[in-house]
DNA sequence: TTCTTAGATAAGAATGATTCCTATATAAGA
DNA sequence: TCTTATATAGGAATCATTCTTATCTAAGAA
């Protein structure tokens, strides 16, 4: 998905954070690349138009965008971090085989899953959020 | 769980692996461990009573038993990969402050998911697993 | 039982991902 | 414009994991 500059700067806004270049530059990677990229990838795409970030920065500001509610952390089999700036509730299909993330919107089986906890309490916790990863195979895998 | 020493060698067995000492030290730990262990936490347990093992084994181990279905990789928000050798369907309730895991085990919820997969066919790709990550917070927490 | 060898392990170096440190720079409110 | 709390650059440090190679051993064969 891809943002404009304004709303980019928004979203930064909204979250209670200083809107710097770096900030956003991030931001729009993470939207624009799309698929669940790792810090790697967003600095590689990002020192393209902009050589100059450090590394450190990069991590620092996806770890405050996580705390702030802007993106969340996905976490694979494999060893990198990867972010995701989709915040709509969604589910995860994952191939481990070729460590590819697509994401899964389901409204009747978020409704399904809501009933189901409304129903069947569990003790001692307050569930925030439900993600299932669905793991398998693509058919169309390249290999 | 606590298993014997025999029921450990079986299950390395069954799953086509030689039973070394460090294999069966590795399995005896994620079993006795239980809380998902990270392959750090399996180390210091280990080397307790056996304090030659190698941390390169314990990593290659742990693949070596994902490869062959004897534990499963736990992914959570943290950096570090964690494991279980619970194999029964179950489902993960997680909480990211703690970093506490906790099985959760319903099969009426694994039926409804079957009975809703069944019907809604995910198009291109093949259904291995489903795993619920409940995130949220213990009501408990020592904070 | 002993022999054989494919496969496993030890030890530690190497790598890759992430965090930390600190001097400098800057966003944004006063 | 000034102020200052906060953010960034640059690079060292740390942490998790993988790799490399020499040595060792489990387990089937003789």
């Amino acid at each position: 998905m891809k943002l404009s500059s304004e709303q980019i700067k928004q979203k930064l806004k909204d979250a209670g954070l200083r809107v710097t270049p770096q900030r956003h530059a991030i931001l729009e990677a993470v939207y624009t690349l799309g698929n669940h990229p790792s810090a790697e990838q967003v600095i590689d795409f990002i020192r393209v138009r902009y050589p100059g970030i450090a590394t450190g920065t990069v991590y620092n500001v996806l770890d405050v965008m996580v705390e702030s509610g802007l993106v969340k952390r996905v976490k694979t089999d494999k060893d990198a971090m990867r972010y995701d700036a989709i915040m709509n509730r969604h589910h995860h299909i994952y191939c481990a085989e070729s460590d590819r993330i697509e994401d899964y919107f389901d409204e009747e089986l978020d409704e399904l899953l809501q009933a189901y906890f409304r129903k069947k309490k569990l003790q001692d916790f307050k569930i925030e959020d439900i993600i299932l990863q669905i793991k398998g195979n693509f058919n169309d895998n390249s290999e």
